[in-house]
DNA sequence: CTCCTTTCGGAAACCGCTTAACTATGCTTA
DNA sequence: TAAGCATAGTTAAGCGGTTTCCGAAAGGAG
């Protein structure tokens, strides 16, 4: 079995409260007694019991991260695992771990029998982290996270408002903005849009944004096209099927992720039209892929790794007892322009 | 505070002992004190602490997932992404809860001040985890994780052997043979490699079943059609290069990832050639992009959701002492051919 | 040379839960 | 009717740390 406290306390000749005191960094340990303690547990290779610690303590040293998914989508998103990296960069810079936890609902046949937000109760109950990060998404079925979360440090990712609870997002409806003036630019005037599940208010946004950028210019909004998918590449290939069926066919269409817009170009591709000679595509997030798609993808860049390191850096104060940074953290978009979007022929 | 035992038990008249035995289905407590007990659980919402559970049980429900990397690259890996689906689906079937240890080295400039396995042994040591799953990869240095690991019931993903620990792994070298052989029946004989760091032996097995196939068909190897990459979509789009500088250059390539093949087919149209006519190019895993990606890749599809499960179960087996399926498993790729790859002109 | 601080280290309680050992019933069984 | 045995529930001892409270030793002041 591992070495305990009472080891290294035998080893080095005192008693645990002394070692637990050098290793908590506690004034009033001697250099020589500290040094005794710091060899045996080197060469004991002494590592804390973490459990033993979240006892007594009242940290245990992980967050949780959950994960809420609807579909098998959301959670490969490579957009999802940027922001991953970025939680995780500032978890590891403070000896803190991850604990994953993916919200979903049991389903049984076509029925959700269980909440999403049950397992994430339970995660958050059961005390084993001190804080918890929400990635937003609709499995939750409305835009608010459980209540439970209002015990423990809270942060959403992705949610626009949460109820005086600390969120990051970016800015979404900037974003879209810049990506539809740019469409308008090139002289387009019939837009597709391609969003997914109403319940997340960053969709709203980017429709607000657009519709924003397309009353700036004097072109009304037409709700016939607007389709619907679920996130993943298929559902894009799907959603432009009514486009296409369209008296009035649109010329461009702005997918709000990265992976239907490319979906919807394979299918584009298959309808006979040239992208963008005869559509020009606009995605959303700029995942690594985007760049490497042909053609390579215009889009809307989200700032994912800092939006994990800004959740992380807020959970940590909110944690840490520090006046948080701000109740919202709002990180800029930017438009990236590549080659799936050209001038109206 | 969240309720604790002692709450639930003087709200239910018993003691902390029946609370404790009602929960773990014990035997002997009456169906009358059973639901008085229960009762009280969900009236104070009890949750019981994983902690204080972990202490006395040697059990703390959480199992270590290790994920070395080298590069941003690994870490975004959809592939790994489908692995962790796997592996999540078995964990929640069992109350099972996912501990992230990214095992990462600490650079100090170029130089790693700290190996990858130090944060893993850590995480391992501080025994917060029944378990460990650890994916291979070039982090550790070597083909095999660090020693500490047989202290704990441990699974590799994608070792090939794991001097005696337990490992799940896709058939590599067939998968290669698949690709390569499919190559020469399209008339190929000239065809360029791309690999990437030789300390994963799945790719050497992968580099075997290439040779294999060459040499069956009577093709002769030629080392300088071998080049090297990451595993990123830029990697791959450099090692083109090399190729491309070739006095006689291949007519196909054959790719040890997706990523990697679709970085190379963006460097070959930019070189002006066309992916199939001019050159084919084959990939390795059929990530969920593949099939979306333009042309749609020819690959290895690599079971990577069931190679998860695999190891989750297997390492369930391991904790919970029953005898282990196999000490290997192996599960079968497959070739998936698409349009990348067309008959040499 | 006392007396008072400061510094250093130990004893012991406690965190919340599990479990072995034990007690107290009521029923069988001989 | 006494012994034997399930059954039902309790007591109390840890699990491996942290932390409060205390005492001892050493140093400084009067």
């Amino acid at each position: 079995m591992a070495a305990t406290i009472y080891d290294v306390a035998k080893r080095a000749g005192v008693s645990t409260a002394t070692v637990s005191k050098v290793l908590s960094n506690t004034p009033y340990v001697s250099e020589a007694t500290r040094a005794k303690v710091l060899a045996a547990v080197a060469e004991l290779g002494y590592v804390p019991s973490l459990a033993a610690r979240g006892l007594t303590k009242a940290r245990t040293y992980l967050l949780a991260l959950v994960i809420p998914y609807t579909s098998d989508y959301l959670y490969s998103d490579p957009h999802l695992l940027e922001l991953f990296r970025g939680i995780e960069q500032e978890t590891r810079a403070r000896e803190y771990q991850i604990l994953l936890s993916t919200a979903d609902r049991k389903m049984a046949g076509a029925h959700a029998v269980e909440s999403a937000a049950e397992p994430y109760q339970r995660a958050v109950r059961s005390q084993y982290a001190d804080g918890v990060i929400v990635v937003a998404s609709s499995a939750f079925g409305s835009e608010t996270p459980p209540p439970l979360a209002q015990q423990l440090p809270t942060v959403g990712i992705g949610y626009h408002a949460l109820g005086g609870r600390h969120t990051v997002h970016s800015d979404d409806r900037s974003g879209a903005a810049a990506a539809t003036r740019h469409l308008l630019a090139l002289g387009h005037r019939r837009i597709g849009v391609i969003t997914a599940v109403p319940q997340i208010t960053a969709l709203l946004r980017r429709l607000e944004g657009h519709r924003q950028a397309l009353a700036e210019a004097g072109v009304p909004w037409d709700p016939a096209l607007m389709v619907w998918g679920d996130f993943s590449d298929a559902s894009g290939y799907r959603a432009v099927e009514p486009l296409l069926a369209l008296p009035h066919r649109p010329t461009a269409i702005f997918s709000f992720n990265d992976r239907m817009a490319m979906g919807a170009t394979k299918r584009l591709r298959e309808a006979g039209l040239r992208v963008p000679e005869d559509v020009s595509v606009v995605g959303f997030d700029d995942i690594p892929a985007a760049a490497f798609f042909d053609p390579p993808l215009t889009t809307v860049r989200q700032p994912a790794r800092e939006m994990g390191v800004a959740a992380a850096r807020l959970l940590f104060d909110l944690i840490e007892g520090r006046p948080a940074e701000a109740e919202e953290i709002v990180l800029p978009t930017e438009l990236v322009v590549r080659s799936s979007t050209g001038r109206l022929a």
